[in-house]
RNA sequence: GACAGAGUAGCACAAUGGUAGUGCACUAGAUUGUGGAUCUAGCCGUUGCGGGUUCGAGCCCCGUCUCUGUCCCCA
């Protein structure tokens, strides 16, 4: 019987032209991430399920990949009657980058006062795959702990922004909320607490299916007509309001409630400190976003754009999770750049300039020149910091120069017995097809000039 | 978890229920120290899998698996 070849459903193999687009978006991100301050942390693709479960919400501890115990282990726990899902497992792979960061911080006692650390890493999470959306997938975040000044806020709103734009994205917007201020137009619309869960998701899905759907959806998750309506009126922003106009309704409609326009302030002064940074003119208030995750406390954050159906990135402030992990409360926000999709729309809006996944050389030889030659030779070139391939066999000419091209090198160094005996090494430009013959010693210059003209 | 669509050569796709084909790619030659073009020849298949209907199934029916899309949820 055949082994499928196929990798596991919802995580891929990657060939060099897509991997070499990927490192490009990658060094991009890493890049801005760093002209931010922000530094680089690793952290295990296993946590223990102690962590991760319970951070996410119900929906999110169903999707954790789980670690089957091994061996003994297991078959003890089998021996449990009832066999309980609790006893078959300890470990499971991360789900995200942010409680594995927030662990890390409370195990460690040394780290600047204001940690900015980037993190890129794969994230699992046992979903069913579609457009856009896969098992193993690559998160890009930046987080910043230990402050809970609205600059940590604009500074990782302006990072992902400037990753955006140097990407060549135009149209995209940050929505931006605040989880308390949901809370407040939720019991100014005369919800119980215990019915704040299930409007907030229904809510969220206000661009999806509109204020019809999501009025029918909260009557059918037992929500009164009365106050599913008036929520729904609490949320509507009328045409052509700016985002200081749409604060300001806001504030008059949630007046009596308490705490809303502290609320409503931060967000009207996230938006005057980030005027000129890069994520300035993409803000956008949008008292409808909510949010899936669990454990966000403040601001939220939430990418979109015409060219692509879902979120291409999201983040919040979350001041209580770290303190989820040690006695001492630490408060902190964050933002995550949805890699794959990013990708996945620039390849589809053919944002990728030409990246070159091959050698810059290769080293083509006649059946009169010895193997160690032709390495010596290659060699030399690599010193001189060239990426030189060496053709392995020795075919007819024409053959060795299309695999050349075909792998993507843009010089052919051709080595014959009269190159060899005369110190020199013939040179072909695979582009324009120009050719000379150099003493082997001027070769890497005039390569490195073919390569940069 | 729900619904829809699709699975045919390495890839992209054809084929009224009647001999499974075309293009690209690949190999060789035309062309023994110069690639991309052209021409010639060659290679490539248990039509996802299992059953059924039929004289005969890639095509119709049932089951199953996988993939794609939408929903849900998310990045």
């Amino acid at each position: 019987m055949a082994i499928s070849t196929l990798p596991p459903s919802g995580m891929r193999d990657f060939l060099p032209a897509e991997l070499t687009r990927r490192r490009y978006v990658e060094s991009v991100i890493r890049r801005v991430y760093e002209s931010f301050g922000f530094v680089p942390v690793e952290t295990p693709a296993i946590e223990n399920l102690t962590t991760l479960l319970g951070k996410y919400g119900e929906e999110g501890d169903q999707l954790l990949f789980r670690i089957l115990h091994r061996r003994d282990k297991l078959a003890r726990a089998l021996q449990h009657s009832p066999v309980e899902e609790k006893d078959l497992a300890e470990m499971g792979l991360r789900y995200d980058l942010t409680v594995p960061l927030a662990r890390l911080i409370a195990n460690s006692k040394d780290l600047p006062r204001f940690f900015k650390r980037y993190q890129i890493q794969l994230v699992w999470r046992a979903d069913r795959p579609g457009r856009g959306r896969f098992r193993e997938f690559q998160q890009c975040d930046v987080d910043i702990t230990g402050t809970t000044s609205l600059v940590a806020e604009a500074e990782v709103c302006a990072a992902v922004a400037k990753v955006l734009l140097e990407l060549g994205f135009k149209e995209f917007q940050i929505h931006l909320n605040h989880r308390q201020l949901l809370r407040c137009l939720i019991s100014a619309a005369g919800l119980r607490p215990d019915q704040e869960e299930t409007a907030l998701v229904a809510v969220d899905k206000m661009d999806k299916i509109g204020e019809d759907g999501v009025l029918k959806e909260l009557q059918t998750r037992g929500i009164p007509e009365a106050s599913a309506s008036l929520l729904l009126e609490l949320l509507r922003r009328p045409e052509g309001l700016d985002e200081a106009g749409e604060l300001a309704r806001l504030e008059t409609r949630l007046s009596g409630i308490e705490g809303a326009s502290a609320h409503i302030a931060q967000l009207r002064e996230l938006l005057a400190i980030s005027t000129h940074t890069p994520a300035g003119s993409h803000l956008r208030i949008d008292a409808t976003l909510a949010r899936g995750l669990g454990y966000y406390t403040g601001p939220i954050f939430e990418i979109r754009s015409a060219l692509f159906g879902g979120s291409l990135g999201g983040g919040g402030r979350y001041d209580n999770l770290i303190g989820m992990f040690r006695g001492q409360t630490i408060p902190a926000v964050g933002f995550s750049i949805g890699f794959e999709r990013l990708v996945l729309v620039m390849e589809e809006k053919g944002l990728f300039g030409k990246l070159a996944a091959g050698p810059e050389v290769m080293l083509c030889r006649f059946e009169d020149v010895a193997p160690a030659e032709a390495l010596k030779i290659a060699h030399g070139l690599r010193d001189a910091g060239l990426n030189v391939e060496v053709y392995p066999e020795t075919p007819k000419l024409g053959k060795q120069l299309a695999y050349a091209e075909s792998a993507g090198a843009r010089i052919a160094a051709i080595l014959g017995a009269s190159e060899v005996q005369a110190g020199n090494i013939t040179l072909k430009n695979l582009t324009t097809g120009e050719q000379a013959t150099t003493p082997t010693g001027d070769a890497p210059a005039r390569i490195r000039s073919w390569l940069t003209g």
